[in-house]
DNA sequence: GTGGTCTAGACCACA
DNA sequence: GTGGTCTAGACCACG
C-alpha cells in the first residue's frame, strides 16, 4: 500500500504515520475508513507488527485515528484543536526548512512555484471560516 | 544567536544545521562569512561543544561550509550539484509533509497561501538561467 | 439509556458496568429493579450482545445484580462484605488517581472542592451505624 | 522507588505513569527533576526496559516529562492546556466512578469525607486564578 | 480475529 | 551512558 523505505534514516513507524496523514489530508482516506489490520500491514510492508502497532498508536495519539480492540483502526472525524497562531507558526517552520533545503539544492523560484501550485491542489484544506 | 530548543524532539545538532542553512538560503549569511568558533557557539547556545562540532561537520559534508584549518569555518560558495529531478522530488516530499501536517492542524487554504507567499519572498533562489 | 462511547479507551463492557454501578450507588436503580435484557440493551446501546453479556456477568460476579433464570437480571440487595480497611484503601487509591490527573489538567482547589461537594450529595452511602 | 504490582490488571506501564503523575501532583517531583534512567528503573522495578521506556513515552506525550536522548528524562514545567469545562468534567467522571465503587464496598459518608479531606491536603493544586 | 501488553535482545543516534 | 528503534515471539483482553 505505502512505499516504506527501511534505508531512509526516518524511522519506519514515522514514515507510516506520515503516509497515513498525507492520505487523510488529501482525501484518499476519509473519516470512518478502516485501516488494514496490524497484521495485514505488517505482511504488506514487510515490517514487524509491533512497528505497525506503534505507528497506529502515534496516529491515535495525534487524533488522526481511533483504534478499537477487537474491531480495528479507523480514521477519526476531523477535529483540529490548535490555535490559528500555532498552526501558522508550525507551517511556516516546516515550510522554511523545506525551502532552505531546496535553495541549497539549487531549486529555482519557478520550480518552487510550480511544485507548490501542484501540491496545493492535492490537499483538502479545512473550511475557510476564520476563528 | 539561534533559538535552539532542547525540548523539541529534533536533535540539537540538526536544529543548528537547519538554522544555518536557512540563514544561508535567505541571505543572512553569505559566502565567505565566518561562523563563530565551536567554543563560542557552545557558550552562546548553552550546548555541548560536541554538538556544535557535529553540526559543523554535517554542514561541511553537505557543502554549505568549508573549514580552513586554523582560520575557522566559513560559508562556502554555492555550488548545487543535484539534478533537477532530484531537487524537485526532495522539495515536493518536504512540501507534502508540511502541508499534510498543516491540514491536520486545521490550516485553511488562505492561511497556507499567505504563509507561502511570504516565505517565497524571504529566500534567495538560484538564477533562473542554468537548468 | 447510557452514553457509551466506543472511542474511549475504557472497554465498552467496563463503561456499562460503571454506569450501572453508578446508578445503583446514586439510587437511580434500586434493589429489585430489573435491568433490560441483553438483547434490548444491545439494540439500545448499539453494541455487540456479547459485550452486554460480559458486563452483566461482571456485575453479577461483583454482587451488584442477581440473574434469575427465565426472569431476567435484577439489582441485588446491598450486602457489602469488604473490611473497613480494604474499602478505605481502595477509595483512597481511586481518589488519588483522580486528583493527580485533575491537578495535571490544572484544576484548582476550589474547583475540586465544589465538584466533590456536589458529588457527595448525589450518592447514597450506607448507614453510619454498622462498622 | 515505586510499588509496581504485576498481578494487578492495570498494565505495568500505566501503573508507572500514574505513580509519576501522582508524585508530580503532590510535589514529590518538581519541574526540572530528573527521573531515574530507563535502565535503572528497569532493574529497580524488575520489569523490561521497554516497559519503562513506554511509560516515559506516555508521560512525555501527556506533557508531564521531556526526554532528551543522551541526557535523560526530566519533569517538564507545568503548562495545563485543558479548558475549565473539560478539566471539571473529567474530574467529576473519575470522582463519580471512585464514589460509586466505594458505596458498593460499603463506605460510609464519614469515611469518604475523611479520606477526601486527607487527600486534598496532599495535592498541590494550581494557582486559583479563574480563567 | 482484533488490538494491547510484555519480554528479550540487538543496534543505533545523541550528548 | 542516555533514550529510541526494531525484531521476534508469547500471551492477553476485547468484541
Amino acid at each position: 500500500m505505502y512505499d516504506i523505505d527501511p534505508s531512509r534514516s526516518e524511522p519506519l513507524f514515522q514514515q507510516i504515520v506520515a503516509a497515513v496523514k498525507r492520505d487523510v489530508a488529501t482525501g484518499r482516506l476519509r473519516p470512518g475508513d478502516r485501516l488494514p489490520t496490524v497484521r495485514e500491514s505488517a505482511l504488506d510492508l514487510v515490517v514487524n507488527p509491533n512497528t505497525i502497532a506503534k505507528a497506529y498508536r502515534v496516529l491515535e495519539a495525534e487524533g488522526v485515528t481511533v483504534s478499537r480492540r477487537g474491531a480495528g483502526t479507523f480514521i477519526a472525524p476531523h477535529r483540529p484543536t490548535t490555535s490559528r497562531r500555532e498552526r501558522v507558526r508550525a507551517f511556516r517552520e516546516a515550510l522554511d526548512e523545506a525551502l532552505a533545503d531546496a535553495v541549497h539544492r539549487g531549486l529555482t523560484r519557478a520550480e518552487a512555484e510550480r511544485a507548490i501550485e501542484s501540491a496545493l491542489k492535492r490537499f483538502r484544506f479545512g473550511s475557510e471560516e476564520k476563528p
